[in-house]
DNA sequence: AATGAATGAGCGTTCATTCAT
DNA sequence: AATGAATGAACGCTCATTCAT
């Protein structure tokens, strides 16, 4: 994350792109492409250099080592998601709208994004040392997220008080996860989003206290 | 040539020597050992053969390649959990309770060999072509498995026709998945098994018809 | 120094050179030869196994790292060098004879191996912290040597009291060495041991009691 | 064309820019404290430079390479410590005493700069061919030096004829040397000037005519 | 079938040096 | 004169795989 500071500003002489320091975010968009194409092990750094246009040195200028290089696209994803996320959520009250809106916009983002959604989906969990790390550091906040909007449910009488809130999320973020990762792995297109309403409302009605008999 | 019969049954993962052979199970559950400790990449095979007790070259004897000991020990781990999975169901009629009891199984499964747990929570996500293989050799018969039941739910008119069956059977699958990967990860140590109950809870209401009101 | 056990012998089908681990002694001699020529930090260990004629990998296969290399041969060196010292000091009573003595023997063995002497003189002291810890867990050995002979010497009242032992083992290994870093830098070639009558009389004619006015 | 007065004299060892700026002494001074500190082949130009508070290009302004830096810092010491030596041995002229005040000199020009100490002793011997190159072009005056005195000596009739002038100058030297290396290395801290008269002593009375029987 | 020494391609990373500004 | 971002060659080391025994 030391970015170093760009030098000013994008010169005429340089031929194609633009000379000082989206090289930053070049790296990174090219640490995602060889990554999502072949595993965070099996893509060399020298690749993403070159995928990037850089020396291959120029990498250890923008990221301490290559991990740091997958730890900075997955924070940055998840910092843009979270912040869009409680973004949307002020402008929706009902807890089951805001779970709706939320997997939207899950799906939405990762949509967007292909190879982003293969590296969230896959290359994360590539050992279990880098996972737990990354969940407690970041995921845990998307999850306080669900938790927070489950709990308010709960206490406006909209979803059953005898789920644990904790196991909700989880089975809320297990479903939308694994719809991610299905779409990832399909090699028929189809559209994400669109299944976010079905998706929903198979665990909201699992969720919410029957508009009694 | 004193080539002792090299016995029968070999599979694609399996080359010349026996699958059946102690040491090829010794391998095997080295191989489990060795990645949930390290991750797959992490994970040398002459680390793999010393825990095995059998020198690397012996290693190649039984497995083509470090992938296919991967490959193997997953499709061992998913065979055996299927063909219990499907005997167990024998017993049992109605599609709620068959969700219920392979949501028991597939937890006590897993909680009975976390190591096994962590290779496939986790080190299975090597690359997306990996799991993308995997997925379609393996875990697709799994997925067809829950997808039967739900259909025979539908068909009964237990489960609401308006839900897709494959998109609740990816609901209900990411549940579980979820639940197992937050328990491996998990510091504290809880039981995996109590908390089918309330998942399946979960999940099952948000399928079925409403006892109508 | 972890010498992987020999697989056994020589075979006939070896071109050249013997097959099996001699390839220790091959390697450190081919890094005292490559270290010599160009220096410890410019020396690839590439280029040292090419020279042991063994695989970049085979060298660590008997070394763990490459300052491992030179700290063996330099080991090895020292060990001999005193072993052999001590051995023949047995046969010497008078303590003057006896620096004599060991001076010719730290000519010679010196002088017998140029490559080694270069290293030993001047790779040695490649780093501040390299050299304090060789010095004190080998060099140490050496000037306790001297410095007992100088003991009884003063004891026996052939050497005088005044002089501190640990200052006059200073000077007379100082002399020794400078003498031997002196060929070793020269490029006319003259023996080293010649010169050792003439460094040891300088020195002991410093320590010993005037035959009395 | 606002070229500040590139200020006279330049050296082999220093290119275009001034020798006396203020600003190459700072690089000279960084130089020594982060070789002494780390060695010279694990001290980066980068780590020099920013000592120095200077960007790493500008040490290019001053020095050919970083060899040269090197050259130019020990050049400097060894060149101050003649000039200082020469004059201070024109107010001696006995050859004994000449030798003494030449060896407090050493003493406390070391003593007095612990950090250029350890960079003269142990970091000059990164290479044969470095010390070759050093030692031709710069010790040896310092070695004529010594010469010249013990000469005088030997015309005088002080110290023995039967004794090679290039020898004793050789184990003067040594010993002075091993003496400082001593120190160097050592961790309890004493004086070194306060071991001067002790070296000295030994050597002198190893090259003295006797005051005859 | 079993061994394990040997291989060598491949990788992550460093750092002396350059050069456009 | 001064900068410091960029370069890219070079290196130490690992490890999957082979093969002579």
């Amino acid at each position: 994350m030391k970015r170093q500071a760009p030098p000013a500003a994008e010169s005429s002489a340089t031929p194609g792109a633009a000379r000082s320091s989206e090289k930053y975010q070049r790296i990174l968009d090219a640490a995602i492409a060889v990554i999502a194409e072949n595993g965070y092990f099996n893509a060399p750094v020298s690749r993403i250099a070159e995928l990037a246009g850089v020396a291959d040195g120029t990498v250890y200028l923008y990221f301490k080592n290559k991990e740091q290089i997958l730890m900075a696209a997955i924070e940055k994803a998840l910092t843009t998601f979270l912040e869009r996320a409680r973004q949307e959520l002020q402008t929706v009250d009902d807890p089951k709208q805001r779970l709706r809106r939320l997997a939207c916009l899950h799906f939405e983002s990762l949509a967007a994004n292909r190879e982003l959604a293969v590296v969230l989906q896959i290359e994360l969990r590539q050992s279990a040392k880098f996972l737990a790390e990354f969940s407690h550091r970041y995921l845990v906040e998307y999850f306080n997220l669900i938790r927070s909007i489950i709990r308010e449910g709960q206490e406006r009488g909209v979803f059953r008080q005898d789920v644990s809130e904790k196991i909700a999320a989880n089975c809320y973020f297990g479903a939308l996860d694994e719809m991610v990762t299905s779409w990832v792995l399909s090699e028929r297109e189809y559209s994400l989003p669109a299944m976010a309403d079905a998706v929903v409302d198979l665990l909201v009605r699992g969720m919410e206290t029957r508009p009694d008999v």
